[in-house]
DNA sequence: GATTATGTAACAATATATGTTGCATGAAAA
DNA sequence: TTTTCATGCAACATATATTGTTACATAATC
């Protein structure tokens, strides 16, 4: 299967509103990602579920960050994005009849688990805050002013 | 995307060889893996190529063992299948044009690259030995003699 | 009221794992 | 030698999940 790349993009999309005073609309921020509107609505409406963006409707509308970027995760953002799997293995059945089958689900199965735990341990490490900070810092290094 | 189970399937797979002293038919490993014998041919092919395993055509033919199972790890097994990928995740783009993208990368790839080092790690420390002995340890802890 | 924007449902496109059918090939048995 | 049994392999079908697209309803601003 496609490999899911939407805590990638949600994460690019977040960065680009913290750089930006008013509110982005979805098409704006589709243009920056190099997809479509309604993918950008559909992957941060889990986030305005959690609280961590706003969006608006009408003229002068879109999407602005309602978050103290300090506060939030990378973790936080997966979830919001409802958990999608981490791995792409798993265990063939998880109810097997077959005692052959339960050993190689125990050995698989905590490798399986630890990998995950890293995962979400590391994704909790990283606030929004320090992302954006070493993007400025990066700026800064680049002599650029301009975001792409 | 499913979850990949071919790693899963095979190491059943190996370890019902293991218990057989003859060669066994893919339509015999079919059965006990609830399949089609033509993936039980598909997963072994990678195998026999790297000579873990034997197969035989025509009567009294079948798939055999043909290694020293405490020489073979689940990372032996996992690159046979031709190294599938491990992650179900990954970045949007791994040539980023946006400065933004480069940070949200730089990021996630470390993540994921420990992720999948911790499990290539863990694979390697699990031969197919210790799995046959671990399934027979079970196999007096239920004071069962036959396998399912 | 017209314009601009999101919200959402429905559908298409894409990718991957998995399952299935059909036929060729080779080895053993009759 | 013919039949049977088994693998080898290509081709196609199925299922699932992500991603992209179209269409339309809804709400807010001009």
């Amino acid at each position: 299967m496609k490999k899911d790349s939407r805590l990638s993009g949600v994460l690019h999309v977040l960065l680009h509103m913290a750089e930006q005073d008013g509110p982005l609309t979805s098409e704006a921020l589709a243009r920056v990602m190099g997809t479509n509107p309604v993918v950008i609505r559909r992957v941060l409406s889990g986030l305005r579920q959690k609280g961590y963006v706003r969006s608006e409707k009408g003229h002068g509308g879109g999407w602005t960050l309602a978050c103290d970027l300090s506060r939030i995760t990378l973790r936080d953002i997966y979830i919001a994005l409802g958990s999608p799997g981490l791995l792409a293995m798993g265990n063939r059945t998880e109810s097997p009849g077959c005692l052959v089958e339960v050993v190689v689900n125990a050995a698989l199965s905590q490798a399986f688990q630890d990998a995950e735990a890293l995962l979400l341990h590391r994704f909790g490490d990283v606030t929004l805050a320090s992302l954006s900070a070493d993007f400025h810092r990066r700026l800064v290094a680049v002599g650029k002013v301009r975001v792409k």
